[in-house]
DNA sequence: GACAGATTTAGCCAATTTGCTAAATTTGTT
DNA sequence: AACAAATTTAGCAAATTGGCTAAATCTGTC
């Protein structure tokens, strides 16, 4: 199918989505999802914040949809859910190339 | 090429894309650039606002390096310069629909 | 049940974003 | 030169975002 316009209301829910991509500290989690499931406290380590910070990012992230959370044991498990976000990397990288 | 890891550098590079297409009206404007180049006063027609505000959103798309622009005459005429962009819409549809 | 660890929620403050109006700039016309 | 149209820049107020600390919640252990 072809780029069909969308209405209002979906061009809404779209920018929601971009918006929560928008952070280099989201994005750099998203990369490290792509490999596999991965608790709170790891997320937190690998981008060096705080973990209430951390888990506010990855609530926003799953309010938009991009990820899951499970919960097992007294940790919580964020994976992936839309794999595609991953190509947007590529074009974006060739957006900052010109 | 598979996908490496970027630099942190480049997720911020990345976040700033992401940003640009943060904003339902931004979205509606590159989807009408997508159809070929339009004037501010257009685009400004097309989203309802006034024309000093979409000014300013053109003028961070083409910062982020997703559109260019070119005066001709009195007008500034905008056109998308990454069409590559028009394929996260499918991406993003689904992540809406889970 | 007390306690420690992992996570989330709440509250606060600094920084950013957004949209407007007003003013400045540029271009084409008379 | 005067004027009108198109665009951008500047300045302002409202709303949102981002990070922190403190407090609350949940889980497993002793």
């Amino acid at each position: 199918m072809a780029t069909s316009k969308p209405t209002p209301a979906q061009f809404k829910a779209q920018a929601q989505v971009f918006k929560a991509l928008a952070h280099p500290g989201r994005l750099l989690m998203i990369h490290e999802l792509s490999r596999g499931e991965r608790c709170v406290c790891e997320l937190a380590a690998l981008v060096g914040s705080e973990m209430p910070t951390v888990s506010r990012h990855l609530s926003q992230l799953k309010h938009a949809g991009i990820v899951d959370d499970e919960k097992r044991g007294s940790q919580v498990f964020y994976r992936l859910v839309t794999p595609c976000v991953m190509n947007f990397f590529e074009c974006v990288a060739s957006v900052r190339k010109g």
